[in-house]
DNA sequence: TTGATTTGGAAACGATCATTTCCTAATTAG
DNA sequence: CTAATTAGGAAATGATCGTTTCCAAATCAA
């Protein structure tokens, strides 16, 4: 089992770092996410970061530390985003349709065709990377646990039929989600995907 | 100025090709599926093709030809399987399922790892080539037009209610296809899919 | 046969890739 | 202060990339 020893305490000796970890990281994994990570090339990592391959090779042991930071930061930031707009709805199921709509406003215009980072990163180093194919399988496991806490907090608190295979229907919404994304690649519009939740929503009666 | 934009017939003169096009391009997609564009480097399709980089830069134009090739002889083979499957089905809503069903089982096992190449073209092409990104996008579009054909027949037969939203409802479902095919990437069992398309099937009553 | 034409295939090409090296700058410990 | 330590940054490195070149082999037209 490898995990991943993320220092918490900053050195305090030498030459402090001249820039933010996590600002650069946000401009990564845009790069990422737009280009694939073996299309993501050094020099496009570092033009977009503002720094030069030195500091980088510095902070991150190498490209694959980049990539693996920068997973870490995407998914820290859309879980932020998503808990922020779940606070807002009071039923499982109004949680499960603020969900959706959560994916279904990334997945249209700009964010749409600069895609999901997860997504992506299954696509093309699913294959290739064992320990990051793991992480990336956790990182799915976990978006779709989610969804089964909220069916499941819907059946508690009524607003959702126990008549409903909470497991099958989150596996199901969870694969939506993800199409939702490869969807907005090729370019969708607000209205479209918003339709779409509310179709999906019948799933969840 | 040689234009080979479309040539249906071969030609004549010269030393025959000495080996089969559609053979070598089912070779070359399967690199293309599971690498992703970026990633597949020549070395890696000319060795999974059998073929030296001279004869590959002579059938096809470049890396990029290959591709456009390989894509294009994708569509053909998943069509004609997925008509195959059609035709064993009744009602529209048969047909729905089975189109369904068509996809849970490519998202399984090895053809899961191995992945659409649609999905991953989608994701690692379409910010790249304009060109290519059309194509793309055209083949998205006229496999959720399927979809919508399938739901307006099923309305029609009676096998599938009219108050169904057809239009959302088609695009639900491609993107629940294309999710489908996401999460196979990170490895998926067969019940597992299974039970996504019996849970989607609520969607068109 | 001869010439034109096309493929097969090895070798070579320049470009770009990820990474390292080396030196300077900035900071803390003692 | 000095020594130790870490970051910044330019330049160099070796590998690999996509592509081209060159020549031999194979076919057809004449």
């Amino acid at each position: 089992m490898t995990t991943t020893t993320l220092d918490p305490k900053p050195p305090t000796r030498g030459r402090p770092r001249a820039f933010d970890l996590d600002a650069a990281l946000d401009r990564a994994l845009e790069v990422f996410s737009e280009r694939g990570y073996q299309a993501a090339s050094i020099s496009d990592l570092t033009e977009a970061m503002g720094l030069t391959s030195g500091s980088v090779y510095k902070a991150f042991k190498d490209k694959r530390g980049v990539f693996l930071a920068s997973f870490e930061r995407y998914r820290t930031v859309r879980r932020v985003l998503l808990d922020a707009r779940l606070k807002n709805a009071g039923t499982g199921r109004d949680k499960i349709r603020e969900l959706l709509a959560f994916y279904a406003d990334a997945s249209h215009g700009l964010s749409g065709k600069r895609g999901c980072l997860v997504v992506s990163s299954a696509n093309d180093l699913a294959l290739f990377d064992e320990e990051a194919a793991n992480q990336i399988k956790t990182a799915a496991a976990i978006n779709e646990a989610r969804i089964l806490d909220l069916l499941r907090l819907g059946q508690t608190d009524g607003s959702i039929s126990p008549s409903v295979d909470a497991e099958s229907c989150a596996r199901t919404l969870f694969c939506l989600t993800q199409g939702m994304r490869i969807a907005g690649k090729t370019g969708r519009g607000q209205e479209e995907m918003a339709a779409v939740v509310d179709n999906a929503m019948q799933l969840v009666t």
